[in-house]
DNA sequence: CACGAGTGCTTCAAATTCGAAGCACATCCG
DNA sequence: CGGATGTGCTTCGAATTTGAAGCACTCGTG
């Protein structure tokens, strides 16, 4: 016999839609902004971000960018062909991995992620942390970082065969 | 003089990521589920419990299902078209404003509703409410119904000219 | 080594998404 | 009333995104 479905109560069901609603609307704003200064959109900016500022090296294999990025392995294809395109990433066979692709930030990447970052982060404390206190904050990724990290280790579900597309 | 750039500090880094990448991550989980059981996008799930959960007729205009999910005009007037070829939903010229449509919930877009919510809530409360107490769950909701009240009041920018895609 | 299963990426076709332009109705002022 | 402006939605073309299929390489086992 299965669980009960658990339902959510009010302030579960308060916290979520505020959630994804925040996040929505964050997206949105950093979104224009991105694309009124670098002419970025916002994948790209991630891509790059990770890239620059996260990856000490500046490189990553593409399956890792895709997972870090949420984001579907061909839909990486197409936006890293359009970076590199654009110069702002190249591609190399990995030399431990024939089969792996390593992406690589180059200077105009960083450059460009210069240029855009000061926009990226006023949008982000504006929108984001203006109603927040130094407290609030801290708060905020205490509570969250624990989520994002059982996500990560909790794939969402066993595949299960796939419908038609409504 | 412009304002120094608010540069964000590591506890606001940690904290944007952290939501970017739960809310990310939730939404792949919850659309793998509603598309397994019902058959349904996101995005129409999104606007089903709009007008099935949150309206008390069941009916909204076209520009409030759109801003109300974070979507553009032209891509719900898509989405409203294939819901409505799916018999969830009917669009019909508001009778105050002849140029407003408003769309409607059909007791079979009711139904669907009704059978993938047990899911869907399941979904929500093992990823993001497991990690999460009583306590936490109502701290999230009091930190981020502020934000979103907030972003909601403040457009994110003034129209400026836009530029051709990268 | 040879085979079969697995992994990493790309290609492909189809679906979704967006912004700009267009259309119809509404509202505002003179 | 009449024209100008604004609003609500749809249409259109182009860009993006996705899952499935395909290809190449790797790994484990015999």
């Amino acid at each position: 016999m299965p669980d009960t479905p658990p339902s959510l109560d009010s302030v579960q069901l308060r916290a979520y839609f505020a959630l994804m609603e925040v996040a929505g609307l964050l997206r949105h704003a950093v979104e224009q902004q991105l694309r009124e200064v670098g002419d970025l959109s916002y994948v790209q900016f991630q891509l790059l971000a990770r890239l620059g500022l996260d990856s000490s090296t500046g490189s990553e294999r593409m399956t890792d960018l895709a997972d870090g990025v949420v984001y579907s392995r061909s839909g990486l294809t197409y936006q890293a062909g359009l970076l590199e395109k654009a110069d702002l990433v190249t591609r190399t066979p990995s030399p431990d991995d024939e089969r792996a692709v390593t992406v690589t930030i180059t200077d105009a990447g960083r450059a460009l992620l210069a240029k855009v970052l000061p926009g990226h982060t006023e949008v982000i404390s504006r929108q984001l942390f203006q109603p927040l206190s130094r407290t609030d904050a801290k708060a905020l990724a205490d509570l969250l970082s624990p989520v994002r990290d059982h996500m990560r280790a909790a794939p969402p579900r066993s595949a299960a065969p796939r419908r038609r597309r409504r």
